[in-house]
DNA sequence: TGTCTTAAAGCAATGGTTTTGCTTTAGTGG
DNA sequence: CCACTAAAGCAAAACCATTGCTTTAAGACA
């Protein structure tokens, strides 16, 4: 097992009190949606200062909460990534797999999903690229759940990320071109007929 | 093909004049080893100024040359991955690969090795990550030409680096743990036994 | 060798970002 | 309703990044 996490949120004071709704709430959603915003609009203008104007706070807010820009920009980038629908069902497991590893390679080789990789592996602190392979891990193992409830036999989730994600990600992050729809149908067939 | 590059250097200027030797290489000598010096006394101190002052230039000459800090860091991390010998040869291929990506597994998966990913990674511009790809695609050329001139037969680079560097550096970046000397074993046993 | 050319480095001023102590406010529990 | 506490605002200071102009040094050529 590579990794396994299951906080609800990252860099959320909660201390004692602040419940959803309360005030911290409120300034992280208008700050993230600050983010979101000047991304669009150039790299550029991402800075802390702009942000605090857009969110309608001050810049030492954003410092004392986060610490710095990067870790911000990872802060946002994990919560974009965290997956709001369950993978689709097809009714095959080769077939969801494909379908979903497919619209994975997708988002994360678009300029937006290289960036969010690039800003989460750029701050500091090991728990935000934890977050990413949680969420994957997470959405294959509800595709091999669905899979033994039909009778199919899945490949090991572990297996699934040395095997997929990981060429996946390598040459979104390293290598000049982004892997196709064809490369992932090819690790996706090693994989299964390996450990079949 | 993932990627094949081969510059010699990155950010030297070599416009008309300016041999090795000249006073350009002088200062990127010193930045460089400036930079070292820092990263070894704390990620904070690494600053643009500090790297300056400690290399004897001013912080405007680093910052016509490199752009920024990042730029910077990415540039010396890279001159720091370029291999500087050839992978040992201990008369298998097999056992070849084993030891050259065993060691590439150590030094990747150092407080340093993770350092320099990071640095590579959060620079723009997408030619410094593909010659981390290109050093180790030579690297593992070289191990299979002479295989292939002792008349084993071996594995495309390729499929190595989709199967066996691709998890590894995966897992550095984004996984709690780092990989085990057992894993590489793993992996590349399971590229030899696919590819016969 | 001496002069010319040009790319790169130095200097210094400017503007933007980051950091910090102190004050104020909003949410929570008694 | 009041007290308490964590988080946000404010403002000043320190620091970093950027830029126009000047100076230096390396190489080319006579």
């Amino acid at each position: 097992m590579i990794l396994r996490m299951n906080e609800t949120s990252s860099t959320a004071p909660r201390a004692s009190g602040a419940r959803p709704g309360g005030r911290s709430a409120r300034v992280q959603a208008a700050v993230h949606q600050a983010v979101n915003e000047l991304q669009a609009t150039g790299r550029d203008a991402v800075t802390v200062p702009a942000i605090a104007a857009r969110a309608g706070v001050t810049p030492s807010t954003i410092y004392r909460r986060w610490g710095d820009l990067a870790q911000l920009l990872a802060d946002v980038a994990v919560s974009q990534m965290r997956p709001d629908t369950l993978p689709a069902d097809t009714g095959a497991y080769r077939n969801d797999l494909l379908t979903w590893l497919d619209q994975y390679r997708d988002e994360m080789s678009s300029e937006l999903g290289r960036c969010m990789l690039r800003d989460v592996l750029s701050a500091q602190g090991r728990e935000n690229p934890g977050r990413c392979v949680s969420f994957c891990a997470q959405q294959l193992d509800t595709i091999a759940e669905r899979a033994s409830a039909r009778g199919e036999r899945p490949v090991r989730t572990e297996v699934l990320l040395d095997g997929v994600v990981a060429p996946l990600i390598y040459r979104i992050l390293f290598a000049a071109e982004t892997p196709s729809t064809d490369d992932v149908t090819r690790w996706v067939d090693a994989v299964i007929d390996r450990e079949a």
